[in-house]
DNA sequence: CTGATTTTGTGAAATGTAAAACTATATTCA
DNA sequence: TGAATATAGTTTTACATTTCACAAAATCAG
C-alpha cells in the first residue's frame, strides 16, 4: 500500500517528536499519549496523530504509544536508523560551532571531515575531527560515501562551492550562507537563514506597538 | 484604512526581499520588476506582489519598484528603520559566533551586551562588546531599554533563563536551545532549531531511494 | 498623441494545511 | 463480563496560502 506523501510541515515536526521520545526514554517513561505529547511539543494531539498516520499506525488505542517502539519507527522514517555521514564546508566561526555540537551532542550523524580553503583553519582542538583543505574534497566524499553537507562559507563563494559539492555527488545541503543556491534536480537544499529568523522576530516584537499595520 | 494582518509566511519573506534590495542598491540598480525579484529569490512574481500588497502599493505600473524606495518601506515594515538593541544570553560557541556575526555583518541590529554565568566566558576579543555576568542582566536591559534577546544557553537551563528575561521586560526571544519555552502572552519566541533542519534534510535526502514512503 | 506594451495590484479559484468531529479499539473496574 | 473510559486512527470541515487571471495604470514607439 502506497501512502500519501507527507507535507513539509509534517516532516519538520518529526524530529521534534523524536527529541521528546529520547527525553522520555531517558526518564524511563514507556507509554505516552498524544495528549501528553501535545503538552510537551505545543502541537495539538490531533495533529500529532495525523502526522504519524502519514507513515503508519504505531499506537495502541486506549493506551497510547510505546516510546521505544515509536522512536524506532521515527528513526527509520526520518532516515536516522543508520548514522548519516556529513561533511562541513567552511570551518569558520559558525562551522566550528556546528561541527563541535554535532560531534558531541548529536548521535544520529557523524561528521567525517571539515573543509576550508584557508590554511590557517586546517587544525582543530576537536577530538576525532579531521580538517582538510578543499583539494581533498573529492577523495573524502568518495571514500566515505558522503551525501550530506553543511555549508558555512561566505555568501560570495557559496554557489561556486556548491557546484563542486554537486559535482562530487553531494545530494543534500544545509546552507547557512545568506544567498539563494542553484542546484540541479535531485539535490536538496535547506536554507538555515539566521538573519531572517532574527528580522522576522523583530517584526513581531514591534507588532504590539501598532506600528507595522497602520496606514 | 486598516489592512489585513500579514501571514507568518509573508513576514518570513520580507527579509529576503530586503537582502536582495541591499545587493541591488550596492550594484547601483535603481528599478526592479517583480519578475526579476522572482529570479533572485525563487518566489513567484505574483507572490512577491501579493506579499507587498499586504502593506501598501510601492511600485509603478509598467515600470517596477524603485529599489531605494522599496527598501525604505521594507525597513519600516519589518521594524529595522531604527537599529534594534539586542542581548545574547549564553556566550558559548554558538553565542560567540552569532554575536561576532551580528556585530560585524548585520547593520540593522546592535548587540549591547553578552551574558554568561561561567566566569571563564566573561572576556572577549570582539571589539566593542561587553560581556557581563548574569547578575548585570536587569541593569543592562533597563539602561539600554532592550526588548530582544538571542538565547544560546544549554536546553536544561533555557526555561529558567527565559523566566528571568521575561521578568526584566524582554518581549522577543530567538531561541537556539532545543526545547519548548513557556512564556506569557505578548512575548514572542522564535525557535531556530538547527538539529531539526539537519534531520528534516536527511529525510529528504533519502526520499529518492524510495525508503521513507514504502510500507 | 495614440495604440501597443509592460508591469503592478487585486479578486477569484485552487491548493495545501490544520482543526474538529467522529469512529474504532483497547483497557479498566465494578 | 460488560459498561464506562481512554485513546488511536479517519473523515470532514474550516482556514490559510498560493496560484491564476485580468483590470488598471504607467511607459514607450512611431
Ligand atoms: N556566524 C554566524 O552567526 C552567522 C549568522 C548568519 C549567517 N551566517 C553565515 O554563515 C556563513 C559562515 O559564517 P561565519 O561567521 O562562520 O564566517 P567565517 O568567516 O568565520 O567562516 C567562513 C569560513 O569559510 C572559509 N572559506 C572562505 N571561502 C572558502 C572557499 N571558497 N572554500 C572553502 N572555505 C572557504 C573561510 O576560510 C572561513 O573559515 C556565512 O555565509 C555567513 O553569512 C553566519
Ligand atoms: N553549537 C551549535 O552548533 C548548536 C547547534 C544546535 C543547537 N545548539 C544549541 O544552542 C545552545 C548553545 O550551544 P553551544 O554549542 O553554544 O553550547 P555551549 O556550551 O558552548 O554554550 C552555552 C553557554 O551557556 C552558558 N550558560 C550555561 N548556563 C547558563 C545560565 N544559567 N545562564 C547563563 N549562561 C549559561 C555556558 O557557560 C556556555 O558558555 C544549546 O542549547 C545547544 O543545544 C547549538
Amino acid at each position: 500500500m502506497s501512502r500519501k506523501k507527507a507535507p513539509k510541515s509534517v516532516v519538520k515536526r518529526l524530529p521534534v517528536y523524536l527529541r521528546i521520545l529520547d527525553n522520555l526514554i531517558r526518564r524511563d517513561v514507556e507509554i505516552i499519549s498524544s495528549r501528553v505529547l501535545s503538552d510537551e511539543t505545543g502541537f495539538t494531539a490531533e495533529q500529532i496523530r495525523k502526522d504519524l498516520a502519514y507513515f503508519g499506525a504505531f499506537g495502541t488505542r486506549g493506551t497510547g504509544y510505546n516510546t521505544s517502539y515509536l522512536r524506532e519507527k521515527l528513526l527509520r522514517i526520518i532516515g536516522l536508523d543508520k548514522q548519516t555521514k556529513i561533511i562541513v564546508i567552511g570551518f569558520g566561526h559558525l562551522g566550528k560551532a556546528l561541527t563541535r555540537y554535532n560531534m558531541n551532542k548529536n548521535p544520529y550523524v557523524k561528521i567525517v571531515g571539515a573543509f576550508d580553503n584557508d590554511p590557517n583553519e586546517l587544525h582543530t582542538d576537536i577530538e576525532g575531527l579531521q580538517v582538510y583543505s578543499m583539494d581533498k574534497l573529492s577523495e573524502v566524499i568518495q571514500k566515505e560515501d558522503v551525501k550530506v553537507a553543511i555549508l558555512t562559507v561566505p555568501a560570495e563563494v557559496a554557489q561556486q562551492v556548491v557546484d563542486i559539492l554537486v559535482e562530487n555527488g553531494i545530494t543534500a545541503i544545509l546552507n547557512f550562507a545568506p544567498t539563494k543556491l542553484h542546484t540541479p534536480e535531485g539535490v536538496y537544499v535547506h536554507n538555515a537563514d539566521l538573519t531572517i529568523e532574527l528580522q522576522s522576530l523583530i517584526y513581531y516584537s514591534q507588532e504590539d506597538e501598532g506600528r507595522a499595520l497602520k496606514e
